[in-house]
DNA sequence: TCTCCCCTCATACGAACGTTTGAATTGTAA
DNA sequence: TTACAATTCAAACGTTCGTATGAGGGGAGA
């Protein structure tokens, strides 16, 4: 059990707690009591609340968006496996996903966490998107649109963001659901993470 | 112009202003200020905060599962159009995207608010959605199933909430996104809607 | 006209918020 | 040890929030 500086633990309570109780509702001093340390600390790190909420989720998006690219460069360099539609969406949506499952990550928060930046469409996240990671974006457009042929290039960018909202809607509902399957908290989340992957597939592949 | 009530001009604001800055971010002062009245009719009108936005979101969703629901039973009545699959799907999804074009019913606005309710995954809306409305979403689902005999209950199941997904996540962005198309605005709305809905019968069709 | 009731108003209250400040404490290199 | 920088701390400031209160306005019925 390493020891946490005071700058990672208030990171971490940061992430539990938006995970718990979204971005409102969340106060500088519920966050710095949890850290166990003073309420003056977070302005002595971060500068004030804004600042620390980004590099919270900077720290997130920047893993989740080089497991991302890394998988991509490993199929379109066609050494492990054929670069074909299931294999992209899957390098796409399992980082996402498997996150989630690693935790020393801290669980399932990273997630909901996501979710919630999503949808309350901040400008800092929306500028963020657009800004650092529209680059990554685009490749998964156009490797996509390279292997389905048979669909236009705007369909194909419709669908691509089709896609991204089912996945951001399963982020959100893995974090808030009371567990009603009896499934392992796992073998749920692979479940969920396949059912997901055939979904995109199917919605991208020409009907008979 | 008809002249609208101290408590429908409360309503009606608080839907405008949340739509624009989300749940938080939004006091009771701004909102009584925007519909020219005063701090305390808020609170004579609907008892506290949290009343007025449940009734903001209540008046808004029993309008879009009537309208769902009315299609429904005219496609299974057999009257009107068959009972395929492209217009069970229509039925759920053009309804949540057409009312958005009713300018008498606020435009934009109910989209982005009932996307930002549904991320925000408040206790009320999870409980109103899993009391009110949950019978309507598992006709929706069975009526699905029937159409989609080659899949599997659950993965009937799991696609519907995939589609649920991207129809939230269509709705948050619409309200949110600065236009980039040369499309007119209506005609804009039809193209998505029509996306969404080949998305979504594409993702429950068995491929070739 | 008077009275009653529904509604609107200005105003006040206590609580919680983000931020700032300066002193105390800790860590570190000489 | 000494000196200096980095960090942590308690306390306070000014704002804004949701809510409560009591006085005033105005239309309807007697």
């Amino acid at each position: 059990m390493t020891v946490l500086s005071t700058k990672e633990r208030i990171l971490n309570t940061t992430e539990k707690l938006i995970s718990e109780k979204g971005f409102s509702g969340i106060s500088l001093r519920t966050i710095s009591t949890h850290a166990k340390t003073n309420l003056a600390a977070v302005n002595y790190h971060f500068g004030n609340k804004e600042k620390l909420i980004e590099m919270m989720l900077e720290r997130r998006l920047d893993t989740l968006f080089e497991l991302r690219v890394n998988l991509l460069d490993e199929l379109e360099s066609g050494r492990v496996k054929p670069c074909n539609l299931k294999h992209i969406l899957k390098a796409f949506i399992a980082p996402a996903l498997t996150m989630s499952n690693d935790k020393h990550q801290g669980g399932k928060r990273f997630m909901l966490v996501l979710a919630r930046a999503y949808a309350e469409k901040s400008e800092f996240l929306h500028s963020l998107l657009s800004k650092r990671y529209a680059d990554i974006i685009k490749r998964f457009a156009q490797s996509i649109q390279r292997a389905s042929p048979h669909l236009s290039q705007s369909t194909v960018f419709w669908r691509f963001h089709f896609i991204m909202g089912s996945l951001i809607y399963v982020m959100a509902d893995f974090g808030a659901s009371t567990k009603t399957s009896d499934l392992s908290e796992s073998d749920y989340f692979n479940l969920c993470c396949n059912e997901l992957i055939e979904f995109a597939l199917a919605s991208l592949t020409p009907s008979k």
